[in-house]
DNA sequence: CTCCTAATGTAGGTCTCCTCTGTAACTGGC
DNA sequence: GCCAGTTACAGAGGAGACCTACATTAGGAG
């Protein structure tokens, strides 16, 4: 039982406004009519509403649709320029960053290169350049900003702290949501770049629709994203999705079937090692095919253990080994076929290396959603005035 | 999106409505004055609120609190008495029900005996019996309720279909919902059994107030149930926490460890058989405790994995084997300390039997609150008008 | 140029809530 | 037993938001 509060006739008006608002969000351009039909209220009362909405800067005129019968009807579009998000994905090697309207259409992207040990300054550094390209790029100044969504790898705490990060050491302990809120100024999340990722397939990859997600990040590294019940799975301790964790789920070592192939050519740096056995399996190769089979036997341990445990809609092959997808997908659903009572559907990262920065653009579209265009959300009445323009 | 719908005055009515509903749900018996602070209203308005929905039966006045300062303050209460609901534990050797008001406090329980080999019409028809017993206890008639909550054993479609069930045979391809739905004049829910006790041990149970909660049903057989978010998480396919399944996971034999012990007398049947090591166990048996172990080290594999996964706050010993919680609470704990990331806390049970009756009433109850007691929730009107009693 | 269509704009009415003022009921001290 | 103090109830007047109904306006077709 959230919310016991009751409203009077302003509250009445909010409701309404956000209506509105959402049709607008939902259906592009609307004429008066229109919209007074998809939120249910009087055209009179949708006036009114517009014209609020209209002075507060939410809302904004289009031109009317010519060549109707009758006199031509005003339109108005919700003004998603109103208002500027960010994504950026930590990685590794790549910081990427993306900027986009309120509505999560991408604006401006960039990327900086950096090295795994490079010093936790470099890399902050890289992350603020990152953003400040877009911002360039876009021509917006970061006062423009209204949120700023990051996905790291490793572990990350509730309050934005990173406990535990294999790819990047420098990071450990790192007070990543302090930082990027002095970095800043507008509100910051932080979030694991595998659960961003899934929210991305989830919302606009390949697992579009779908309400129940396993995300699989198969690369030099392995990791899973959740999407339940069309949300994000955190967990109590923001530690989901850790099953690599477990040796009997046979992630860990994965990996290393097909870093030890007899196609991969001696004095390959190991980060490589994995490409030529994915490239050779495709060629036909017996050795490689016998060892991305091995590779999969492991994968679909910890698969199946995830899909008999949450019996997700579609399971999502993302990470850089996805690059193969077609080398992996069949025996992979081949062996969830037999482990699995009902088996998803199994399909590759729609999104590819844009993932997480789209999935931290649509995390941050969707707390908008939840603190500012939903009633009985908390503080979230429509009141921050957009600039104008 | 879900909702795009704006609303007029009666909407305003109906949330105001609403909310006192919900805050005298929440903290009983309120005065005018209470009411009105809790709801945000005024107090004029809260009169008329409370008078419309006195008049359709839903709220009741009740004698004032004697002994205070100046007048006395006319007291109002939520009729959870208007209408009833009803949970049932469909096992293979009992059938339980009970019968609740709807805040879920139970007026009426009653226990079937059945036999897991009994014939289809025979275990329907004790379904029956329970209900009309718990009727007849409470003086009840069927057309007093307002919805019929089934727990299961076996996996459940969405459609309330029994789709396999190890031990009730004669259950399975069942339309259970169909059955149900013939036998009472009212809505009908079915769901899997070990899901409905989860849900029961997190609402007024071992793990009550915690939104991510992992429920062990062990004994002769295995199951989970999965609290996701403070819902029951289903699944798409509803086929979610059979994890059993899982070779790896080692859970489908665990309970031989117990069965096979030298400390079980010979000629015990294979259902008394853990009992005895359980009980030998406690006593300080070495060959028990070191079986004890071997069950419990293949318990935990298969828990880390959830643990791993999902990172609840709780996770709930429940099912036949958790009588001997003390023997086993201890080895587990220890066990997942080492293999998780973050170990949760790890709890007995604390309603043993009743676990899915109760939470068969706690989803009823959920259901209600949701499609009656909650705005913006499809069809939900506060229209139906309760029987004088 | 007129008719038709579809949208705009305005007026009056209703509903719900709020604030304010006066009245009622009970307790406790003298 | 009476009076002051306290708390709750009851009703009147007013404001805001929505609805329906009707008159008006702007463009296209014949």
């Amino acid at each position: 039982m959230a919310n016991v509060r009751g409203g009077d006739l302003s509250r009445l008006r909010q409701l309404n406004a956000l209506a509105a608002i959402r049709a607008l969000r939902e259906a592009g351009p609307l004429t008066l009519t229109a919209l007074a039909e998809r939120t249910g209220l009087s055209r009179p009362s949708t006036k009114e509403v517009v014209d609020e909405l209209t002075g507060l800067g939410w809302v904004e005129e289009v031109p009317p649709n010519p060549g109707t019968m009758g006199r031509p009807a005003r339109r108005y579009r919700f003004r998603a320029d109103c208002g500027h998000l960010v994504g950026v994905d930590i990685g590794g090697h790549n910081i990427r960053a993306a900027l986009s309207d309120l509505d999560g259409e991408i604006l401006a992207e960039t990327r900086q290169p950096v090295r795994p040990d490079d010093p936790l300054e470099e890399r902050l550094a890289a992350i603020e350049r990152a953003v400040s390209g877009c911002l360039a790029l876009s021509g917006r100044a970061a006062s423009d900003l209204w949120l700023v969504a990051a996905g790291t790898t490793g572990v990350v705490s509730p309050e934005g702290r990173v406990q535990f990060s294999a790819a990047i050491p420098a990071w450990i302990g790192l007070d990543l949501a302090g930082e990027l809120a002095r970095m800043f100024p507008c509100e910051v999340l932080v979030e694991n770049d595998s659960r961003l990722a899934a929210l991305a397939e989830a919302r606009r990859g390949a697992a579009r629709g779908a309400r129940d997600v396993v995300f699989l990040h198969v690369g030099r590294r392995m990791g899973t994203g959740l999407i339940i019940d069309g949300k994000v799975h955190r967990g109590f301790g923001a530690a989901a999705g850790e099953i690599v964790m477990l040796p009997e789920a046979r992630w860990y070592d994965a990996p290393d079937h097909l870093n030890t192939c007899a196609v991969v050519p001696p004095g390959t740096p190991e980060e490589d090692a994995a490409g030529f056995t994915l490239a050779a399996a495709r060629d036909g190769d017996p050795a490689a095919l016998a060892a991305v089979g091995r590779y999969v036997d492991d994968l679909a341990v910890g698969t199946a253990a995830m899909v008999l445990l949450l019996d997700p809609q579609v399971v999502v092959l993302g990470g850089g080994f996805s690059r193969s997808a077609d080398v992996l997908l069949g025996p992979l659903r081949e062996r969830l076929e037999r482990a699995c009572l009902r088996t998803p559907e199994v399909r590759a990262s729609a999104l590819g290396d844009e993932c997480v920065v789209m999935g931290a653009i649509d995390y941050a579209v969707d707390h908008l959603d939840r603190h500012l265009f939903t009633p009985d959300a908390g503080p979230s009445l429509p009141l921050p005035q957009p600039a104008g323009r």
